[in-house]
RNA sequence: GGGGGGUUAGCUCAGCGGUAGAGCACCUGCCUUACACGCAGGGGGUCGCGGGUUCAAAUCCCUCACCUCCCACCA
């Protein structure tokens, strides 16, 4: 076996024999129970980022987790059309070549789309297998292909023939960048530090007179909308303008008559409490629009330039330049009374960046109330867990105040919407243009320009990627999926929407939990961006360390509603640990001679612990809790506790005690029962518990485990995943080890407080009660081996010698004496000055009747144990200082 | 305005009723026959502030402060 270790040398190699060997393919029917994760499909337009490692790490280790247990596992990839983010990149490459999608026509357009989707799926099933993605590539899916989009069309034909979508002239979010209408998820808040402009509006039939009498006064953040003006709106009880009610005003500029309402929705308190209603811009005006059944004039259009209704100096201008003109002009004719300087948000469109155009314009939408209640339920009656549960509050509070969902958008890279229209105007929902034709009767059709918002074929992918509509063996055996492992980020745009459809068009949930993740951010916490630079790249990341070392670094920071702080050093702390993994493999094929692993049978290991030692069997029953606790936190999502649980029980148990205590056995030079064949049977459940996370290396090393191929004939990856062995688990040996182990730590500490040098020749004493002396006694090359003093004796230490008591064991070490040094002087005696407060606690604690009556009793002998060693250590610190 | 999450060692975070933990960083020794991607030892914390419950509180309850995120948004 190489020294180095080198995961790079050997991970595309054990990718290839994966692929090769199918070991990832899943079955459908199957006689096996099933478990199925739907990858949230990346989209197509460009590479993998840590969140998307992050993610795939986690439904990775889960599958491989429950595919090793025994189930039929599927993590079935895809990926997605991603509409209007794909078509802007798409766009963005024409712009360079000097063309646009308006001048290639849609077909072509098209045909440029899907080259590009080509090229970067590949990206993606690439970047995925180099993280080592144990998908089923033979199911992958992509939400434009023939299958899912018949699935968005009888979708959409159901719904809308159930009512629940509409097609409509309503208010929506407009981007006109993109010249699309955009969900109110896609709009995004900014701060915006802009202006409240007061401007008057004259009252009809006192034109020419001044005085504020006969003028209103109406504050504004968006001069350029006055001009589609069509009244004036005040609060009904104030008593300010109540008497205005029913009067007519006079738009500036244009001289349009405004009828003055009144309507509640006006707050007295804001401006100067008189609104002016721009019923085609803005929401709210629409809505007071509608009430008082007020003409919407469109003066801004769908690119954001101003209409011939803006008049004359104003018709196509930009909006922006728009504001300036029309305060110029208000101010020319003495109608500007102040501006003040305003900071309000705005709505911005999240994709383009642009502030977003309230316009009216004919959209289809669909009504997801009453979905939205059975998502609810799912939650409230637990057949959905969300994990962690703190975003239940946040998901009730979203579905609580669901509105109308605007599911079409102006683009061309999606599923065109199945509507056809006939020549005098008809509109005809159907499957397809023959259906549609036959409803029609007409086949003089015109197919809706229009595409479904991306999120629609999203939120079929648990059941369209099995083959929904239809009745598939794939459907009947993996639907309802288990786990969803997504971001937070997107729990509305689709968590919600998966699960309302999954409802509606399933009648189950679509999974039965969904872990979400955190952000992934940089080492101190701030959020990854190309201009901060401190964007890390996955691909990269694995070259450096390894995919293995990404991968326990991801799955150890996944700590529940937290953000995820990749940190370099933590990276490299767990290359480390294949490191170590590495050489603990090496040094026991290097020293176990014969040994092979012990054979198993149903699952559990034919190695019985009768005729073992201690180190064997504490070993052992180490292990079993081991497998039971990762087991455990698996279970709970607490990727980073299972993490956290493999890495201590390798490191901190399996490498620094264990194969220390198997060397004299080993070396032949104080042999015990089968000390080689535990190594490797160890060993071998290790690498197995460890396979999840760090699949490939413990495939490399569990390959050349001699007797591996009895556990499994081709690939750790099939082999049964550990579980606990109550056999071996023994409470009273792990004590008596754990005694042991805090015995020789405890020598090597005061080995250094008397400045000892390494190869000082000691005579250590040691010391217990009962069958603990017995125990040290019988051990005791592994103590002459671990503490190498020129003599030992078990016996107390005499008086004056260096000594202490800990885990019950009274030890003391007699050396050559140092002086100690100024600096260690007052170590100890800082030491012991804490000592003195927590022995003046304990002792006054276990003097307190309360205590005493009430606590329980292991509680209170602990303590009195606890004392006795700190009033030990309190004498050798004295004793220390004084000499 | 409403809601969530957070405040623990220099940094990033676990712990969530019974002696304050991890990784990295730091200090001191060591190439001890698997590993210097290592071994051994060590320094470092009024667990945001103030109350309360309890024999016992970082851990449960309440007030406050600060930091974050989400939703809504007054023109």
């Amino acid at each position: 076996m190489q020294k180095v270790f080198d995961p790079v040398a050997y991970e595309a190699r054990w990718q290839r024999y994966w692929r090769e060997g199918s070991f990832f393919r899943a079955e459908a029917p199957s006689e096996r129970p099933s478990f199925c994760i739907m990858i949230p499909p990346p989209n197509v337009t460009g590479r993998l980022h840590m969140g998307h490692a992050l993610q795939s790490t986690l439904q990775d280790l889960l599958t491989r987790w429950k595919r090793m247990q025994g189930f039929n596992a599927l993590w079935l990839p895809g990926t997605d059309h991603a509409g209007i983010a794909t078509q802007l990149m798409v766009e963005r490459e024409l712009v360079k070549e000097g063309t646009c999608r308006q001048q290639l026509g849609r077909e072509v357009f098209l045909e440029r789309m899907w080259a590009w989707k080509e090229l970067y799926q590949g990206n993606i099933r690439q970047q995925l297998e180099m993280l080592g993605a144990s998908c089923d590539w033979t199911r992958e899916r992509f939400t434009l292909d023939e299958g899912l989009s018949r699935a968005v069309r009888v979708a959409f034909v159901q719904l809308y023939r159930e009512g629940l979508i509409q097609r409509g002239e309503y208010m929506v979010n407009w981007s006109p960048l993109l010249e699309t209408a955009i969900s109110d998820l896609e709009v995004e808040m900014r701060p915006v530090r802009g202006k409240l402009y007061h401007v008057a509006y004259p009252l009809e039939g006192s034109e020419a007179a001044a005085g504020d009498a006969n003028r209103l006064v109406v504050a504004t953040t968006r001069p350029e909308t006055m001009l589609g003006d069509t009244a004036l709106a005040v609060n009904p009880d104030d008593e300010r303008y109540r008497h205005l009610i029913g009067k007519t005003a006079i738009l500036p500029i244009l001289g349009r008559r405004l009828p003055i309402v009144g309507d509640a929705a006006v707050e007295p308190g804001f401006g100067t409490g008189v609104l002016k209603i721009t019923p085609a811009h803005d929401p709210h005006d629409f809505a007071i629009g509608q009430r008082h059944n007020l003409p919407a004039v469109q003066v801004i259009d769908k690119r954001g330039k101003m209409t011939a209704e803006a008049g004359e100096g104003f018709a196509g201008l930009d909006r922006a330049e728009a504001r300036i003109r029309v305060v110029e002009r208000l101010q020319a004719d003495g109608l500007l009374v102040k501006v003040e300087e305003h900071e309000h948000n705005v709505g911005h469109s999240q994709r383009s960046g642009e502030p977003v155009e309230p316009l009216i314009s004919t959209q289809w939408f669909c009504n997801v109330e009453g979905m939205a209640r059975q998502a609810l339920d799912a939650v409230r009656e637990g057949r959905l867990a969300l994990v962690p549960d703190s975003w239940v509050k946040t998901w009730e509070h979203w579905l609580e105040n669901i509105k109308p969902w605007c599911i079409s958008r102006q683009l061309w890279w999606g599923h065109q919407i199945p509507a056809w229209y006939t020549p005098d105007g008809r509109c005809i929902v159907a499957h397809d243009v023959a259906e549609a034709a036959r409803l029609a009767g007409t086949s003089e059709l015109v197919q809706d320009p229009d595409v479904l918002d991306t999120w629609f074929s999203s939120a079929l992918w648990p059941f369209s990627t099995l083959g929904w509509p239809d009745d598939t063996p794939e459907r009947r055996t993996f639907y309802s999926t288990d786990v969803l492992v997504t971001g937070f980020d997107i729990l509305f745009f689709w968590v919600a929407r998966m699960v309302m459809f999954g409802l509606h068009f399933t009648g189950t949930e679509p999974f039965h939990a969904v872990h979400l993740t955190g952000l992934v951010r940089d080492a101190e916490g701030q959020k990854m961006s190309k201009t901060k630079g401190n964007i890390l790249d996955p691909e990269e990341l694995i070259h450096e360390y390894g995919a293995d070392a990404l991968r326990f670094t991801l799955a150890a920071l996944d700590s529940p509603g937290r953000d995820i702080p990749v940190d370099r050093g933590r990276m490299a702390g767990y290359r480390a640990f294949g490191n170590k993994i590495w050489n603990a493999t090496r040094f026991s094929l290097s020293k176990v001679g014969e040994a092979r692993v012990a054979a198993s049978r149903d699952g559990q290991p034919e190695l019985a612990t009768d005729d073992l030692a201690a180190p064997e069997r504490w070993i052992l029953s180490r292990l079993s809790r081991t497998a039971a606790e990762v087991n455990k936190q698996l279970e709970l999502f607490r990727f980073d506790e299972a993490c956290s649980r493999l890495y201590h029980f390798f490191w901190g148990e399996l490498c620094d005690w264990y194969i220390e205590l198997s060397k004299p056995a080993l070396s032949g030079d104080a042999p015990r029962p089968r000390v080689a064949e535990v190594l490797l049977t160890v060993l071998e459940r290790s690498l197995r518990l460890l396979h999840p996370v760090m699949p490939h290396l413990s495939e490399e090393l569990w390959q050349r485990l001699p007797g591996h191929e009895a556990v499994h004939p081709q690939t750790i990856a099939l082999a049964p995943y550990p579980a606990a062995v109550p056999g071996w688990e023994d409470d009273a040996v792990e004590a008596q080890v754990e005694a042991l182990i805090a015995a020789v730590t405890r020598v090597r500490a005061l080995r250094a407080e008397l400045s000892l040098p390494p190869k000082a020749p000691v005579v250590l004493y040691l010391a217990a009660e009962g069958e603990l002396d017995a125990f040290l006694r019988q051990h005791e090359p592994l103590l002459r081996f671990l503490l190498r003093p020129q003599e030992l004796r078990f016996a107390a230490p005499p008086e004056g010698v260096p000594q202490d008591l800990v885990g019950g064991v009274r030890l003391g070490l007699q050396g050559g004496a140092v002086a100690l040094d100024a600096q260690e002087r007052q170590r100890l005696a800082g030491e012991l000055a804490k000592l003195e407060t927590a022995i003046a606690g304990a002792e006054s604690r276990l003097g307190d009747a309360a205590f005493l009556g009430k606590a329980p009793g292991p509680v209170v002998e602990q303590q009195r144990q606890r004392l006795r060693e700190m009033q030990a250590r309190r004498q050798q610190l004295r004793q220390g200082l004084e000499a």
